[in-house]
RNA sequence: GGGCGAUUAACUCAGUGGUAGAGUGCUACUUUCACACGGUAGAAGUCAGAGGUUCGAAUCCUCUAUCGCCCACCA
């Protein structure tokens, strides 16, 4: 065996560790047959590098996907990437600026060979990070969203849903990015509470003196209003009924039409109306037949229909329309007003609402169905809580913008034919017309990013054709990711797999909180907060982060990250370590681990308590509770295998004998680095391949299973009066200041001849651990001054006073105790008296109470005794 | 306007009906031969507040307060 070095390092093998498990070829599923798991990563963007988001969702991806490989499934985690649209086409556009160039410079055709070539160059970045993470995810099956076979699986879902007339194309308003140039889904639109002003401003009424007063704020846009609107009940409305109005600045005579949708108690009760460039004015425009002219331009500048204010930037057109007013007189006042205003997601620019062309999914046939498959529980939700949201959401649900004017991304499969005008929708180039003619334009605009994600569980597999891989892996099993995209993603891919391979896509979805920094603020890069978990990694370990990711990582809640959990858990790692190397240092050479004999108490307790300890671990991941069972681990390695078990075992093994109780020390180890090696890979496997082993890789090996038969009781019983015992010396040891160094005469008093027996057989462990050089049990404990006195349990301790000890102090101590016995004392009593209590309560509850009564009673006569002795 | 969540030790968080938990921090002692990234012992909480249900409530119900998030076309 090599010695180990004397602290944890992780640089020094992390790397070397992955490589070893890739080269096995161990991250494909073991077989094509027998119980299988499969799971599809949230595919991050080829232009992103890690984040902390991404780094907990991805190591709760691999800790499931290493437990099921462990348990025997056939575990596939599939990775890949998304060509994330927008902020691909950004980052490549501005690189072009800096070369002093632009796309519409090079055209389509060039500017995508640069963003394929960007993407070899730099798009396996987070590939990179996810192996250094330590995914065990099967990169022989890594897939991308441009691929041809998930292109041609967008193409084949656009084309029969087009068929289906569930994908249309029309004239609406949409979300305008004047900076991106392309319409957005409401979901990309972020709504900022934004100070603004409301403008108040007269439209003078024709032929006559009189005026409306409307507000508004947009100014701007009201050099596209075609009318006003007011309530039909509005009293004030009916004079003005038939007349109109003349638009300032435009001079053009519009109507003043009645409409509900008017709140006569917001502003002046008279409203603008721009069907072009507000949803609810379209609204109006088509219920009245208004006309809708568009006064900005693909840039948030004012265009031709802008009069005199075209070519001017649209905030800029807004003040001097303002000015303009002024002067005219025809402005009434402006009053500081609150309001949403929504943001591109990506750039954040203010996004203008604009009458557009646009192809567009028809939701609502999509949404029921996927409404039903969490409702009767097809899809289950962890936790549980978050259906209400998706329920709301999908309940509300609005067609979906699919069209963006963007180069990089799936183009959309519609023709249009220049001879006859026909739409042709196909999975490929049709070449030519149904009515022979050839010159076919196919359409500009690519789709939606999530449009393709919808796809990924079962575009990945190999939909449509039906592959292998699809039948065996399809539907997954479980989606982990963020609540923050559950209707971006999750609910897309709900109705997608529902409505093309009839199955959901995944049969439960793990949500993870976000993210925080230590001051509980959400991370960005904007602000400047944001933690690279390579930085983490590289200070830390890999295992580390993901311990201090796994341990926190409760559904659905977020996690703040302090530098102080991650020193801990390294600190954790080290200790593990450590604990390895006692264990490599102790151990005979060349043991044989089919040696047999008597097992020590403290061989029982260990193996009782790893077996609990796998059961419960089990249970919380199944569960997906990922905090209780790192949890348990941490307490366990470090609180009972180190504290106690090792401790009780360091005597007998300096003789270095190869004897049974050796091969349980090995063995346990062994369960510990199986236990832990889900949630730290890297440190368990590097040290089992130094440790005797007969499986090539842990991460190979079966995880301890949940075996009732191997629990001892009894032993671990026992061993919780041994811990009371020792911790009570140790305590009258330090109360009184007796030198640690000092070897002690012990002697404890038992009037329970099963007691006295046990304390007889534990004397080894009760002589190390105490620091005794002498034990002696007996009955009763004489009458004696000079002795320092405790209970644990039902036994008294003595220890002879050799130093005076401070006795003020000592006095203080077991009054205090005294005064805590007897105020549980009192507490139960109120119980115990309770007739209700004794008659409703459980049998169990009522008898622990009794029991716990007895002792306290016990444990208080004994701390008076001690009491009087002393004052 | 609607919905969701949070409020537990100095800090950060677990804990969903039966004796209040962890990590960090803090105090004292301790370089003893796996580990000072260590060891031993200890102090520390009216479980936001008020009512209710129950034999029993941090946990279930109602209300209140504070904070956060999501959704929503009041110009």
């Amino acid at each position: 065996m090599d010695r180990l070095a004397k602290s944890y390092e992780p640089q020094d093998f992390e790397k070397r560790i992955y490589e070893f498990w890739e080269s096995g070829g161990w991250f494909a599923p073991a077989s094509d047959t027998g119980p299988r798991f499969s799971i599809s990563i949230p595919p991050p963007n080829i232009t992103g590098s890690l984040h902390m988001g991404h780094a907990l969702q991805y190591t709760l991806h691999d800790i499931v996907t290493r437990w099921k490989r462990m348990n025997g499934y056939a575990a596939l985690w599939l990775p890949g990437t998304d060509h994330a649209g927008i902020a691909t086409q950004m980052v490549v556009e501005r690189q072009l600026h800096q070369e002093k160039t632009s796309r519409k410079e090079l055209g389509r055709a060039r500017f995508l060979e640069r963003v394929w070539k960007w993407r070899e160059e730099y798009g396996g970045r987070i590939t990179r990070q996810l192996r250094s993470l330590g995914s065990s995810c099967d990169w022989s099956r890594e897939r991308f969203t441009m691929d041809p076979a998930l292109s041609h699986a967008v193409r084949t879902v656009f084309v029969s849903l087009y068929r289906e007339g569930l994908i249309y194309r029309g004239e609406y308003i949409v979300n305008w990015c004047p900076r991106c140039q392309t319409a957005l889904s409401d979901l990309e639109v972020i709504p900022k509470d934004t100070a603004g002003k409301l403008y108040y401003i007269k439209y003078p009424v024709k032929g006559s003196r009189d005026y409306v007063v409307v507000a508004t704020t947009r100014p701007e846009t009201m050099l596209g209003d075609t009318a006003v609107a007011m309530h039909p009940d509005d009293e004030r409305a009916a004079p003005l009924k038939d007349a109109l109005v003349v638009l300032p600045i435009m001079g053009r005579e519009i109507p003043i039409v009645e409409d509900d949708f008017v709140d006569r108690e917001f502003g002046t009760g008279v409203v603008k109306v721009t069907p072009a460039h507000d949803p609810n004015d379209f609204e109006v425009g088509r219920r009245h037949s208004l006309p809708a002219p568009v006064v900005m331009d693909g840039t948030g500048k004012m265009n031709e229909n802008a009069g005199e204010y075209a070519g001017k930037d649209r905030f800029q057109a807004r003040k001097e329309i303002v000015q303009r007013l002024k002067k005219e007189k025809l402005l009434v006042k402006i009053e500081d007003h609150q309001h949403m205003v929504g943001h591109c997601q990506r750039c954040d620019t203010t996004v203008e609402p604009t009458l557009s062309k646009q192809w567009f999914v028809k939701m609502k046939p999509l949404a029921e169905p996927a409404i039903a498959a969490v409702r009767d529980g097809r899809v289950r939700l962890v936790p549980e809580n978050w259906a209400k949201t998706y329920f709301e959401w999908l309940d509300n649900i609005r067609d979906w913008c699919i069209s963006r004017q963007l180069w990089w991304g799936h183009r959309i499969p519609v023709w249009y034919c220049e001879d006859c005008g026909n739409v042709l929708c196909e999975v490929a180039d049709p070449g030519r017309c149904t009515c022979g003619g050839s010159r076919l334009q196919q359409d500009e605009d690519v789709l939606d990013t999530w449009f393709s994600s919808a796809l990924w569980p079962f575009s990945t597999l190999g939909w449509p054709a039906q592959t292998p891989d699809l039948t065996r892996y399809y539907p997954t099993d479980l989606l982990i990711t963020a609540y923050d995209i559950i209707f971006f993603w999750v609910a897309r891919m709900i109705m997608m797999g529902l409505k093309f391979t009839n199955e959901v896509p995944f049969r439960e979805v793990f949500l993870t909180g976000l993210i925080r920094d230590a001051e509980g603020q959400k991370m960005s890069k904007s602000k400047g907060n944001a933690i690279e978990p390579e930085r983490l990694m590289a200070e830390y370990g890999a295992d580390a982060m993901r311990f201090t990711l796994a341990i926190q990582a409760v559904a659905g809640t977020d996690i703040p990250l302090h530098p102080g959990r991650l020193k801990g858990y390294r600190a954790f790692a080290n200790k593990l370590w450590n604990a390895a190397r006692f264990v490599m240092i102790n151990l005979p050479e060349n043991l044989d681990e089919g040696i047999t004999g008597e097992l020590t108490f403290a061989d029982r307790w260990i193996t009782s308590r790893t077996n609990q300890v796998a059961i419960s671990v089990n249970t919380a991941l199944a569960g997906y509770r990922f905090h209780e069972a790192a949890e348990t681990l941490y307490h366990f390695l470090w609180h009972e295998f180190c504290d106690w078990y090792i401790e009780l075992v360091k005597p007998q093994l300096i003789a270095k004998e190869a004897n049974v109780s050796a091969v349980v020390l090995l063995r346990s180890l062994r369960n510990v680095l199986r236990l832990l090696h889900p949630f730290m890979p890297f440190i368990t496997e590097e040290l089992y391949q130094k440790l005797p082993h007969s499986e090539p890789a842990l991460m190979l090996s079966r995880y301890p299973a949940a075996q009732e038969s191997e629990v001892d009781l009894d032993v671990i019983r026992k061993m919780e009066s041994l811990q009371a015992l020792i911790t009570a010396v140790r305590n009258l040891r330090s109360e009184n200041s007796i030198d640690p160094a000092r070897k002690i005469d012990l002697v404890l008093g038992s009037p329970l001849l099963q007691e006295r027996v046990f304390w007889q057989s534990m004397q080894s462990y009760i002589a190390t651990l105490c620091r005794a050089k002498a034990l002696s049990i007996l009955e009763h404990l004489p009458e004696d001054k000079a002795s320092l006195r405790g209970v644990a349990g039902t036994t008294e301790i003595s220890i002879p006073i050799v130093d005076a000890g401070d006795l003020e102090a000592e006095r203080t101590r077991v009054e205090r105790e005294l005064a805590k016995a007897e105020d549980e004392i009192a507490l139960l009593n109120r119980k115990l008296d309770n007739q209700d209590f004794l008659s409703k309560a459980p049998e169990k509850v009522v008898q622990e109470a009794q029991q716990r009564h007895r002792d306290l009673v016990a444990r208080k006569e004994k701390l008076e005794a001690i009491l009087r002795r002393i004052t």
